[in-house]
RNA sequence: GGCGACGUGGUGAAGUGGCUUAACACGGAGGUCUGCAAAACCUCUAUUCAGCGGUUCGAAUCCGCUCGUCGCCUCCA
């Protein structure tokens, strides 16, 4: 069995093949650092992280590329409300941003490259499409891609060029263009916005371009995957599919993944409808990234998703199941033989769950494998059918799997010297089955950020989540 | 107006022609274990897959219609 994707593009769900063997090369549209990003964002980005981890687990080698798209509108107007600069306020932004992708366990891409670092690239892309003819100036300097020039233009989003609604949600043309289909690779300086000096002229990039440049500057002219969420398949990534393969007479994407939208009462999270939930309000308020980062990937990534207090709670617990287990296997000791039938179980459980991470990435159906053996394994754990030996196999079976989706707890770190004196004590006193003081013990751990549970094993204990 | 996705239990959600009289998680009810607590385990919790009609030996799964929800239609992940 390999790994099977349904790629936008052509609708079809075919067998993923990497142009070059062994080696999958990925680009994901990455935020705009205008302001903190939300769950919804998030959710696409963890998608593409549960892809990449995926592929890695399968023994590929994988470069991921995910961009920071450092100047547009939205930041201009934002650096000029807060009278700072861009770069200022970008920067800001981008270390927001890692700080909640890290606490979500994202995997940090290979390269995270800012549209404002590849100004030149860009300026040499458009000017191929300039020579090619794909494009033309306008008198204030800009630069548009001529859509009639592409007759393969829009294939991506099925829509019918003569259908659009054109007028309905395009803004007065601030740069006068040919056509209204047409979109700016180039916006020419404007007195007060930020403007470079290249050689196709001042100005600054438009979004479009900035995607293909960075893209192509990285992962070469073409690569295996580019995904997104749902909303960037019209026009953003129509628009890029057209100038690079314009530019280049190229394939610019072997596979189009994108993620459907997450939503919060009903309704796509967007800032627009103001439903929107941020990652670093939710952990101040006391909520467990890992029960966040389990409610954000949990669903198949092309269903969209529905976000609320709820569902969080669910989480949480699903994650709460899998840190006691954890804790079980930790603490378990016995001496026996050992069970026979553990192989089996363990190799089961992993050949499910590649199953359904080979068909299209089906994480709940994977889950399902997981916590089936999670199941199974406190059914041993119970029946003390397992050996010390088991229950490391065990733990270790699970930790693989966990590499592609980094839900299960970290390994615990040693306790400080005070805690681990009062664990002892406890130990003391209920071998002395002084249990008022065993209890007062436990309620100051507590206290502490330790919870502390009694198993046949003696005490087991694990940092209160949240607490931390 | 155009294009597309979706509608499965109290909730989230797998399953897309027979292995499923429907996984898994959360929640609920009862029980076992236990100094207490917690965890865990066991049993139960959809004769049914939006509605109607059709195809088929057989449909949640294919086709048609109806109803409902959501998304995209120029810079939103």
């Amino acid at each position: 069995m390999t790994l099977r994707l349904q790629d936008t593009l052509s609708g079809e769900t075919r067998p993923f093949e990497p142009l070059d063997a062994g080696h999958a090369r990925v680009y994901s549209c990455g935020p705009t650092v205008y302001g903190p990003a939300h769950i919804g964002n998030f959710r696409s980005f963890l998608f593409a992280d549960l892809l990449v981890r995926y592929l890695r687990y399968r023994g590929l080698r994988v470069t991921w590329v995910m961009n920071f798209t450092d100047i547009d509108d939205r930041i201009i107007e934002r650096a000029r409300d807060a009278s700072e600069t861009i770069g200022v306020l970008t920067d800001r932004w981008i270390a927001q941003f890692r700080a909640d992708a890290a606490a979500l366990r994202m995997t940090t891409p290979d390269v995270s490259p800012r549209a404002t670092e590849h100004i030149d690239a860009i300026a040499r892309l458009i000017a191929t499409l300039e020579a090619r003819g794909h494009a033309y100036r306008t008198e204030d300097g800009s630069i548009f891609f001529r859509i009639s020039s592409w007759p393969a233009y829009g294939r991506l989003a099925r829509l019918d060029p003569t259908q659009l609604r054109v007028g309905e949600r395009v803004e007065a043309d601030d740069y006068g263009k040919d056509d209204a289909r047409d979109f700016a690779l180039w916006k020419g300086p404007k007195a007060g916005d930020p403007a470079w000096e290249t050689a196709i002229g001042a100005g600054r990039p438009g979004w479009h371009i900035e995607c293909s440049a960075m893209s192509m500057a990285h992962l070469g002219e073409s690569f295996d995957i580019h995904t997104g969420g749902v909303d960037l398949i019209f026009p953003h990534h129509v628009d890029e599919i057209a100038q690079s393969e314009a530019a280049t007479g190229k394939p610019f994407v072997g596979t189009w993944l994108h993620c459907a939208h997450l939503r919060l009462g009903g309704e796509k999270m967007a800032r627009r409808v103001g439903n929107i939930a941020r990652v670093a309000d939710l952990l101040e308020s006391g909520v467990s990234p890992r029960a966040l980062r389990y409610a954000l990937i949990s669903v198949h990534y092309r269903q969209a998703l529905e976000y609320s207090e709820a569902s969080l709670a669910a989480a949480g617990a699903a994650v709460d199941r899998l840190d006691s287990l954890v804790a079980s296997l930790m603490a378990y000791r016995n001496d026996g033989d050992g069970d026979p039938g553990l192989p089996a179980a363990l190799d089961g459980a992993r050949a499910a769950f590649e199953a359904a991470f080979d068909d299209d990435l089906n994480v709940s159906a994977a889950l399902a494998a997981l916590f089936d053996l999670v199941r199974e394994l406190n059914r041993r754990i119970d029946a003390r059918a397992l050996s010390s030996n088991d229950a490391r196999a065990a733990l270790d079976a699970l930790r693989v799997l966990d590499r592609v989706l980094a839900i299960l707890p970290d390994p615990p770190s040693e306790l400080d010297p005070e805690s681990a004196a009062m664990l002892d004590a406890r130990r003391i006193a209920r071998e002395a089955r002084e249990w008022a003081r065993s209890d007062e013990l436990r309620d100051a751990l507590l206290e502490r950020g330790i919870t502390v549970e009694d198993t046949r094993d003696g005490q087991r204990w694990h940092r209160t989540e949240g607490a931390s």
